[in-house]
DNA sequence: AAAAATTTCGTACACCGTACGGAACAAATG
DNA sequence: CATTTGTTCCGTACGGTGTACGAAATTTTT
């Protein structure tokens, strides 16, 4: 008689913690023993989210969740398996937030708002950059926010892989302008100067040590680029070029393809 | 009789470090005092890319850099500020080494080499990616970088701000191709798994969980983009498909401004 | 020969995630 | 009812991090 092997459970053990509130089927409202819960992992959640809108994601440690509910920093892992998983919980969570608005019908205005909402969130979220997960995507709310981005891929004449890759182009970019954006808010926070008073203050040092070479191109553009995005006082101006760009190269794509 | 108010000198002292091999006047060899130093700036930064190439980034610890050389762990803070500033010496003596390839003439072929040298570099220095810098490309080697880069956008009828604009767009959509990658290659070392055995073995939790919800799209493109990513063997092929669009949309922005 | 400047580096501190084990508690079982 | 059993709560402790501080050693300047 042949035994089987047992499965020690391969199974993500943060998946169903990622689903809890959607469980298909066959949900347990069984009775646990020991003491009742203080708090919930929503609550948990939430409050981690808190932290890290506020502080970054840096402040959000196991002892300063816990404090904000009066609890023993190890009691947080009777609700997480650990800090990681909690950080995927935060992204799906605040992810969960933002209401998808229905798509337009030009095509060219359905990719900018995929990748516009997508910025946004990431403004006003920039941890959201730091939180990278091993297996992207896997939360609902996640699912549901990817679904609604290959919606607005869809029908434009792209292959199945054309659109994943569309739509991943499109996400990479409104993270990458978010990204430069949180790094020059956080030089300024560290430094104490603005981007200009920098410049000023680095002045004599940068013209004395690179008086040996020489950058034509570099000083000019950068200093056109310098002015700009210095007097850029409306954020989301940066994301414009770029944006706009790709999508022509995309939709450039299709219509070569399909000369309708 | 008045006194000008002690500059306490705001300027960055980890410039004159990132310039040291080419500090341009007023070189100083004064002898110094002290034991002599037994080992160069350089070493340590070697040590510490090897470090980083080998383990990862957080394998870099001042310890470990240290004990490469029989050293007590403070004794780098003679030759460092901080870990921060190590950090971006690496950078950019990694970048350093790649050596800058003559620009070809045809436009479309410079902007790819421009992607795909940055490309393969973070592939084989994937830790550069976690190296953000307060001020970016401040270091000769980045410069260097930076003044080529926009040789291979330069003529091509775009302003100074779309110039660095476009290098941006190429430098991030590389980077996030290059992420991407990295964290694959991460995830399978942390699950032991391939990506495919992995939703081999969640197959049963994730199909039961998401029984509620339906993603008809996310399923048929995730199962499209899955097995071609799974079978791409030839590294550098997610690359194509941004990358040409990426160019499409500029040259025709171009071409379009300036239809010759 | 004495003084001054510089490098080396042992120790210590604050902070992190979390392994471990015990105590308090509530339901299931006898 | 008493007892067992599974949970939750959480204090303590461990190994890890960057680095502040101060003493000791070493070399040049005076």
């Amino acid at each position: 008689m042949t035994v089987v092997p047992e499965q020690p459970d391969q199974s993500d053990p943060s998946l169903r913690l990622l689903w809890r509130h959607r469980t298909g089927s066959s949900e347990e409202p069984k009775t646990k023993r020991g003491p009742k819960q203080k708090v919930s992992v929503d609550e948990i959640v939430d409050a981690a989210i808190d932290l890290a809108d506020a502080e970054g994601l840096a402040a959000v440690t196991m002892r300063a969740i816990a404090q904000r509910f009066g609890l023993g920093a190890m009691t947080l892992y009777s609700y997480v398996p650990n800090r990681d998983a909690l950080l995927v919980l935060m992204a799906d969570q605040v992810v969960g937030r933002t209401v998808l608005p229905e798509l337009p019908e030009d095509p060219r205005e359905r990719l900018e708002l995929v990748a516009r909402l997508q910025h946004d969130e990431l403004r006003a979220h920039p941890w959201l950059l730091e939180v990278q997960d091993v297996r992207p995507w896997l939360g609902p709310n996640m699912s549901d926010r990817y679904e609604w981005q290959l919606q607005a891929v869809d029908g434009l004449g792209l292959s199945d892989l054309e659109m994943d890759q569309t739509v991943a182009v499109l996400m990479g970019f409104a993270g990458n302008i978010a990204r430069s954006e949180l790094l020059k808010r956080r030089a300024e926070k560290v430094t104490g100067m603005t981007e200009a008073e920098w410049w000023a203050a680095n002045y004599d040092t940068l013209s004395e040590v690179m008086a040996g070479s020489h950058y034509p191109l570099a000083n000019r553009v950068g200093t056109a680029a310098g002015e700009t995005y210095q007097a850029a006082t409306d954020p989301g101006r940066e994301l414009d070029y770029g944006l706009a760009r790709i999508i022509d190269g995309v939709l450039a794509h299709v219509t070569e393809r399909a000369p309708d």
